[in-house]
DNA sequence: GTACTATATTCGCTTAAGCGAATATACTTT
DNA sequence: AAAGTATATTCGCTTAAGCGAATATAGTAC
């Protein structure tokens, strides 16, 4: 995969379910069910979001079985880093965020649920 | 001006003409003239992405005379003070801010020129 | 006034994103 | 094999961006 340029990473955070994504992830992996059921977005929609992610860069993706699983990639230059910790540090500021992670907490505990 | 989402913000530093807009204006206030031939854009497109980056809160404008000059609004959140960062950041990743740089140098030290 | 300079906007076009809806793929279970 | 489940992709459409080229605006100088 090439190394994604830094407006495309930046692109990549543009967009609100991306971003939604992207803090869930920053609590570990996670299947795309819960994703899905976490931000109550369409699945194919999830989906597709996910693989922008990963033709960015920002993600991983381990497939086992009929499960599709994706982590945040490990940063790699002090630039991922920093844009990482702007993920962090927008959470006051994207309404969507707090309910999510309201909803993620529920569905994190029950992993028998999708494994 | 209604508050920018951070997604908006975000996508502000998406495009590779505004990175290299704001890299700039991070030495300090500009006009115009001086971003053209610092960046070697043709100037109605630089107009355009400053009119973008104002529109997106990240940038503000002074009129005097003739001359527009544009800095940097100063980063009222914490997340807005990581995206600076991830811009101050991205300097080794961006290969024309190195070149940009050069030419400010240059630049910058006769502000006679433009005043 | 006219001519000049710095900056901004409009026009016509092309490409990238984003969406819902439908469908495809691929693995599992029975 | 058939049915079911999780995920991915395609289709048709709409909207936002991005560009060069041309033109407009607005202040300055003569």
């Amino acid at each position: 995969m090439a190394k994604p340029t830094v407006n495309l990473m930046f692109r990549a955070f543009s967009d609100r379910t991306r971003l939604r994504i992207l803090h869930i992830l920053l609590k570990g992996e996670m299947c795309v069910c819960d994703i899905v059921s976490i931000t109550r977005v369409p699945q194919p929609k999830a989906s597709r979001h996910l693989a922008y992610l990963l033709r960015a860069g920002l993600i991983l993706k381990r497939k086992q079985g009929l499960w599709a699983y994706y982590r945040l990639t490990s940063a790699s230059s002090p630039f991922h880093r920093s844009l990482i910790k702007c993920l962090k540090e927008c959470f006051r500021d994207v309404p969507e965020l707090s309910s999510d992670a309201k909803r993620a907490a529920r569905t994190c505990c029950q992993p028998e649920k999708c494994r």
